[in-house]
DNA sequence: AAATGCGGTATTGTCGACAATTTAGGCTTG
DNA sequence: CAAGCCTAAATTGTCGACAATACCGCATTT
């Protein structure tokens, strides 16, 4: 039980377990959006050599987190207000879809579970305890559960591998939704409803106009400082 | 004049010629679905390392077009008849909302050419030449143009990365929508018309149908032979 | 004869060194 | 003083070799 900050092991392969550290690394802000990955600097962090950080590299690439020009390096994502209009505007299509099929591909034991959770979350969320933790994972989990459900392999990568950890990233940096837990809570049960009485298309526009409030609040946070510049540090 | 077939130059480094030339060949069909990527071996044939080509591979499983397992190597994706569907699915959904918001952010420059176009397909259509060239490039270019009349780059990204390739390489193996030329420019007309209404709405519900109408004659097509298990040769 | 363990071979994962390219700073030059 | 070149440092791209792992055929055992 000696060192539990550094735990160095994770995933098969050394590019993996580089992948998943340098990911996290992105997406709590550690590195910086705009700020620049040099190969050698994080090859001797990770402990690793150069090879399997560059895999590491041109994965987070094809999720969106960090960006390479050719011979010129790779740096860390950063969004202008617009790219994260369109990230919402995405979102809000794919996984009002994803509603939509859910609602008539969910079996009921995963939506009498999907109820269970929900109402540990009011439980957390009326005790006051743990809204932190409701914005973070819980709501993670309710829209995790629901592209789940909607049993479309291609859709769950889309919107779980790619885009999803971008959102997190940004979602760190405002904290957005804050003080929103219930009213976020209360929509994510009219969505579940929507869902037990098969009503794909109510589920769909439901979850569109969830997630269109998150965007609309997040664009008021942004435009307030950066109306067309990157929003990053460095 | 001398090397026409063989143009082994593309691309400013030499990961990316290789990703170029390992994409088409997939694409094309010369490496069949479920075929095993062989690092040392395909190395050799693009006349390099197996670094680049390692490179190359993962940028083409981010695509979904080849599937690695650690250890294990890559093999070509062999989509089953459900992720197929899914596929369509997801690109129903992303196009449909691409129409929806081309319709109102396209320029009447970018309407008006997409209107020629369609007319020159038209014409190419009635004198019965390029029926092939047609259905290949001409209707990509209908919907890549349409996609970036959204002007939204994380969809864009999304479709033509990400999905569209996979697509092609099913549509060259069944060449889909054979005589249906005629069918599909009429529907794109239509399309052109709501966009030129600026009507959202209408250009969704017709393009998700013209999409539909693909995705269910692929069905038919495969569903003949296998019902669950992988398209594949090997 | 079927299952199981055991090599040997093929293939992938990782590393360190070298080549090519970009980047930064100083120097010259107009 | 500004602009442009030119060198040097830093960084990325590429390669070949070695280590680790998975795959395959064969012998052995029950």
């Amino acid at each position: 039980m000696a060192d539990i900050l550094q735990q160095p092991e994770q995933g098969a392969t050394r590019a993996e377990a580089v992948l998943k550290q340098l990911q996290t690394a992105i997406v709590q802000g550690e590195l910086a959006p705009g700020s620049k990955l040099i190969e050698a600097e994080l090859a001797r962090r990770f402990g690793t050599s150069r090879g399997p950080l560059r895999e590491a590299i041109r994965d987070l690439q094809a999720r969106r987190l960090v960006r390479t020009t050719p011979n010129a390096g790779a740096r860390v994502a950063s969004l202008s207000a617009q790219e994260l209009a369109a990230l919402y505007e995405t979102r809000e299509a794919l996984e009002g879809m994803a509603a939509r099929l859910a609602a008539t591909r969910m079996s009921v034991e995963q939506i009498d579970e999907l109820e269970t959770l929900l109402e540990q979350h009011a439980v957390r969320i009326r005790s006051d305890q743990g809204v932190g933790y409701y914005q973070e994972e819980g709501d993670y989990d309710f829209h995790f559960r629901i592209v789940h459900g909607a049993d479309n392999p291609v859709l769950a990568n889309v919107l779980l591998d790619d885009l999803y950890q971008l959102m997190r990233m940004y979602r760190y940096r405002f904290s957005v939704g804050s003080g929103r837990a219930d009213r976020a809570l209360e929509e994510h049960f009219r969505i579940l409803e929507a869902i037990k009485d098969r009503d794909g298309e109510l589920a769909e526009l439901l979850m569109r106009r969830h997630i269109g409030a998150a965007g609309s609040r997040l664009k008021n946070e942004t435009t307030q400082d950066t109306q067309n510049t990157p929003i990053t540090k460095e």
